[in-house]
DNA sequence: TTTATTTAAGAAACCGATTTCTTATTTTCT
DNA sequence: AGAAAATAAGAAATCGGTTTCTTAAATAAA
């Protein structure tokens, strides 16, 4: 039983080299497997290393290479269902191909959301997936990392001005067969809660209903039409106001499921029945949507998809191409098809 | 406007050295704000550091002086509410002490696990915080993180038997407050649906239980108290069964609130009135725990503070003890305490 | 058999910081 | 004023791999 004081060393591959009786850089040849080395000494080699417990030392080897193996992944809330099923998806990609992930959160902060790019420059990784702040406005921040010669890959929340590969919600088309839906459905006054206007997001999500209600050619009054109705309680104060108009809407189209359950929430104590009287199309498939009475419709975004999608931009598209220098670079643009959720709050049972 | 072909190198620390006319030694002291670098040179240095761009190289520091200033993560599941909520903490805590956070998931598996451990090692990490998965029984890759000087801490899910810094909820006392709100509410039939035996969360939560009833002297059914019930549809047909029993209970205490969730749709399906006739009490107060019909009672367990102590059990106790070598090092061990989250499905109204 | 080519291994520079050890210069103390 | 001590800057080794360039040996070609 000895138990060593002195804290040992970390076995390298000098330890190995010298063991085997070959010289350093014959070992780093031959744990990577590389052909200039013959099978003998490899199998010599990978023996000892085990033998010697050796780790390898990932520090050292992106010094000299200048690869870190590494993806930095920035979004503006860890916790967020949304945000950690994508982080879930990008760590299975990165996990395939043998990256790291490192993770930062912006907090809805421009401010940190630079500092989290400095962050990352820092640590020289490979490649940034960010999904920007809702303060953000700027894009500063981002002409660093290229210039840094990272590569950069936007997801959900993005610029669409900012040339960079961009992976994104079918937002428009979703939101447009959410709302077909509830036509089919019989509803023909059909309310709109949106989000802020700078939002792509919450833009693509508008156009998506507009189209909708025009090839509907529905008569929808101007009022019906909601910008920031995110939350809520700004969706269900909203809501008991419409509601109660003279004309009312029979169906709302909300662009966040917080919002759908505000509105869910003005229906029931005004004594409206949903989705008879009322019907309510949320968006995002929250967990809870499934749990509330009654359930509530929504979008499923595949957020995981969406997540691995951004990692594999990065690792199909860039690792594979070889990073060929001419500008004609392309970016990649992908749309992750999200499907419909058809729950209570938007089937009206046939009356035969 | 000039477009440079060649991509030109980050610049060094011997760039400014050679700029400023100095030697490069006397650089990194004046950037890291050494007391034997004159001020007048260091402000020199950092004018000419922002000048020229200047990107901290995190990799060449780390081989150096052998601390990454990182911390990593193994959860079984990034995207289960409380290992985000978790993780975010730690997120916090890093950026806070200006440390970077590597996260991956071992999806529950072993193998996996062993295989995080392994790359975090590699990675040179300064401290791993882990969570062990289902499949986890033996702790040998735990020795290694030892054996490579990295601090290792474990929280939630954590094996007792391994010596280490171990953070964790105060299981047991919340499901003694747990069950005695029970009990005060006036039910005195209660039933536990608990988890696998093995892993020490739910055999705290086991405990407490166990503890309440003891002390109200309650006679409680042998059949009333149940392993292995952590899922819905497991807890909704045990439920079924005991709710139909000759003596069937008036409340129930899952160690989870998808159990909690069975135990409601089984009351419902059985035309039993919650709470009035059975009570019911869940654990780790999930989102949807406020959005069922009737509102699910629970243990709100402070995730995202437990994540935050996990990390900085590293900053405060480790970093700051310097790491005195005498084996005298104790283990820090904390307890969160969580919270009772009273709604609607324990609480009766009381009858004047 | 001699020359050209391929193959396998080694030597040494390198990545970009940190850190230790010197040395030159100033300041302080008798 | 002269010796001792403190200060500020520099030189050079170092961390542990990777990578390029040589070189010696083995094989193929002429």
């Amino acid at each position: 039983m000895k138990s060593n004081i002195k804290k040992e060393k970390r076995t390298t591959i000098y330890d190995i080299a010298r063991e085997v009786g070959i010289a350093p850089s014959t070992v780093s040849k031959a744990l990577n497997d590389l052909p200039s080395v013959s099978n003998k000494i490899k199998t010599l080699v990978k023996a000892k290393a085990t033998e010697l417990n050796y780790k390898y030392n990932f520090n050292a080897a992106n010094l000299r290479s200048g690869s870190s193996r590494t993806i930095g992944v920035i979004v503006p809330k860890i916790n967020v269902a949304f945000f950690s099923d994508a982080i879930a998806g990008m760590e299975e990609a990165c996990f395939e191909n043998n990256h790291r992930l490192i993770i930062c959160q912006s907090d809805e902060s421009y401010t940190k959301e630079v500092q989290c790019v400095q962050t990352l420059i820092h640590q020289n990784v490979d490649c940034i997936i960010i999904s920007l702040s809702q303060e953000t406005r700027s894009t500063v921040h981002l002409n660093e990392v290229k210039k840094n010669h990272m590569e950069l890959v936007q997801f959900d929340r993005v610029d669409e001005s900012f040339e960079s590969h961009r992976i994104v919600n079918d937002n428009s088309q979703a939101s447009y067969r959410a709302v077909k839906h509830l036509i089919e459905q019989g509803y023909k006054k059909i309310a709109f809660f949106g989000g802020s206007g700078h939002l792509a997001v919450y833009n693509h999500r508008k156009q998506g209903y507009l189209q909708a209600i025009k090839e509907a050619d529905l008569n929808i009054p101007y009022n019906y039409i909601l910008d920031n109705a995110l939350k809520k309680e700004t969706a269900q104060k909203a809501a008991i106001e419409l509601l109660k108009y003279k004309d009312p809407p029979d169906a709302f189209f909300t662009v966040t499921d917080h919002s759908a359950l505000g509105v869910l929430k003005a229906a029931i104590s005004l004594g409206l029945r949903v989705p008879d009287q009322v019907g309510i199309m949320g968006f995002s498939n929250e967990a809870f949507t499934e749990f509330t009475f009654p359930t509530l419709s929504s979008v499923e975004q595949q957020s995981k998809n969406l997540g691995k999608a951004a990692a594999d931009v990065y690792f199909n598209h860039v690792l594979t191409s070889g990073m060929s220098d001419k500008d004609a670079r392309h970016f990649e643009m992908r749309v992750i098809e999200s499907s419909l959720i058809i729950r209570q709050s938007s089937e009206r049972v046939p009356t035969l």
